[in-house]
DNA sequence: GTCTATAATTCGATAGAC
DNA sequence: GTCTATCGAATTATAGAC
């Protein structure tokens, strides 16, 4: 009978399903586009109650778009895979169920100054970290950066903007290809 | 005086100003947020002005979103600083002043469908002959795309989300670290 | 918990005086 | 050419009945 997680109480059941629509509904069309309406209207509920378990569209979207790199320690991966390693695991956050809310980020950092913060909070907080540990410090702003640079124009050329020739490249040749990219970016070789 | 060209008709001189303003809202603010107010505030006229030179919104951001990338006839260069040359036009077209038009494309494109639909048609018809000339056709669209994902990257992490190590990058580092993965994936070595 | 009604803004666009 | 006034639509958010 129930889509959602069994032997929930009404209220959660609500809640969560409030917060899946406006995943999707956030996702597709940006934080300015999409409504409050739309999103209750996904979710099979009143317009209302989006404010009344949630606050504002503002809370709102705060709650969908947050999520984590979760990266790995490096330092212990095999040291010439690590580009490899890198792009299949952003690769598998951002299809994942939990790594919806990068997505949803990517298409609203470029208009919503909350989006554009957590963005930049993002990489200084978890990519940069891992680039101190592969390589001297005094280059690790560099390195971390151009990383972000290979992998956000991925996700936008992938996910947002679904360049036909992008969204085509099968799996292995985006690890092969752009992992050797990364390679070099993050070690520095 | 005047600080726009000289001797143009009054009604042209506000038309530019009003193109002025709009390539700078539009670039900061995106399509949805930027205003026909704030835009004529901005060009210090009034805001019927704007309907009345440019009839809606829509088309004063098509026109003012307008441009070329404008790529050399890569199969006539040294085909060792391919990506190097490639790198540093695309540098010197969006910090140019005709080549506003990309940032407000590329801020417009993640939640503006006609945005994204002109991002696609500028790479179909200008990135991917491009890649056609330096290698085997079949594999032209993977390196195209390929291309794109760096390349958008750069310029979202630069001049969109301006991350602070992707924007404190000096260009002779950007047109080599970069330059250099624009190579492999052109030339597919 | 849920919904109706509506307040309070804001926006793009238009009509019309001067 | 320029501006005042305003329309009509859409939005977030709230008040309050049931």
């Amino acid at each position: 009978m129930n889509d959602k997680p069994l032997k929930m109480k009404k209220s959660d059941r609500t809640r969560a399903a409030i917060a899946a629509a406006a995943q999707r509904i956030f996702a597709s069309q940006g934080y300015e586009r999409a409504t409050i309406r739309e999103i209750a209207a996904a979710a099979g509920i009143d317009p209302t109650m989006v404010m009344r378990y949630f606050g504002s569209k503002d809370r709102l979207f705060a709650e969908v778009a947050e999520f984590d790199l979760d990266l790995p320690d490096l330092a212990a991966l095999d040291r010439d895979r690590i580009g490899e390693t890198l792009v299949a695991h952003f690769l598998s956050v951002w299809e994942s169920e939990s790594g919806g809310g990068f997505p949803i980020l990517l298409r609203s950092a470029a208009s919503n100054d909350y989006a554009a913060a957590r963005m930049q909070q993002l990489f200084a907080a978890q990519v940069l970290p891992a680039m101190l540990v592969l390589g001297p410090p005094d280059s690790a702003p560099q390195r971390a950066g151009l990383v972000a640079t290979q992998m956000l124009g991925l996700a936008l050329a992938r996910y947002v903007l679904r360049l036909p020739p992008v969204v085509m490249l099968d799996r292995d040749t985006i690890v092969r290809e752009i992992g050797a990219t990364l390679q070099r970016y993050a070690t520095g070789a």
